[in-house]
DNA sequence: ATGGTAGTTTGACTA
């Protein structure tokens, strides 16, 4: 089973690109982020005709998540069933695993309101998995998690360091995440440094490879001890019109 | 020094 996260930023501009992806990749299930568009205006029907099934959370012009599968989906939850009108976060069950597409926060800068939204935000999903997840069941938390994990996450950890997708307070929410029970089964294949999901369009972030790693799958550990491989797909990255970030794929043993 | 590129939307915000 092949599983992937990509943030496609806009799912009607990047829909060629994304068309031709699952085309090539053929995954059985893809989590989008940033799909930056109405329920009601979702390209549903190029999905359908690629065999692909949608289930979706949006909303117009900003956030907006999805997942795209060859198997329905079952037991679907959108957001953490509070108040907050941002969608970035849906889960379901495939194949007998429960798949969750989210996109936390950017943050911003450290020390703006929306870095407070974010870390509470983070806060909020720890408790959610408490109260509606299980760790001793196969899980896998995939998104754009706006966080470099650590330094060998990090094209500049020196000029990155203690800035928004680097600081330790976001480090720690995420500890609080995988203390919880996942684990980031890329790490588990691949130990260096320089291994990016994202790349700022700005200044040519990609060609200079002064990207971070931002974009993983976290799974509890019965997923992850099931796992055969992780990578990021650079190729989706180059040429015209890319999203900023590329795909991440995991592959599982059935 | 707060730049730069892209998407949405058509001015300004987000990333």
């Amino acid at each position: 089973m092949k599983v992937a996260t990509w943030n496609v930023n806009s799912v009607r501009a990047r829909l060629p690109r994304v068309v031709e992806w699952l085309t090539k990749t053929y995954p059985d299930v893809l989590c989008l982020q940033e799909t930056k568009v109405e329920d009601v205006s979702f390209p549903h029907e190029e999905f359908h005709n690629l065999g692909y099934q949608t289930t979706i959370y949006g909303q117009r012009t900003y956030n907006g998540v999805a997942i795209i599968s060859r198997t329905p989906v079952t037991d679907v939850v959108r957001g953490f069933g509070d108040e907050d009108p941002e969608a970035r976060y849906i889960v379901g069950t495939v194949n007998g695993i429960r798949v969750a597409s989210a996109y936390i926060p950017n943050g911003k800068a450290v020390g703006t309101d929306k870095f407070v939204y974010k870390l509470d935000w983070l806060a909020r999903w720890r408790r959610w998995l408490s109260a509606h997840a299980r760790a001793d069941e196969p899980l896998a938390l995939c998104g754009d998690y706006n966080i470099a994990p650590d330094d060998r996450d990090v094209y500049d950890p020196e000029g990155w360091k203690d800035q928004v997708l680097c600081h330790p307070d976001e480090r720690a929410a995420l500890a609080l995440i995988k203390d919880w029970g996942v684990q980031d089964v890329f790490r588990n294949h691949h130990t260096e440094a320089g291994l990016y999901s994202w790349w700022d369009y700005r200044q040519l972030g990609f060609p200079k490879n002064r990207g971070l790693r931002i974009d993983y799958l976290l799974c509890t550990k019965s997923l992850s001890d099931r796992c055969i491989g992780a990578h990021v797909d650079r190729e989706a990255r180059k040429g015209k019109e890319p999203s900023d970030h590329a795909p991440v794929v995991a592959e599982f043993k059935d």
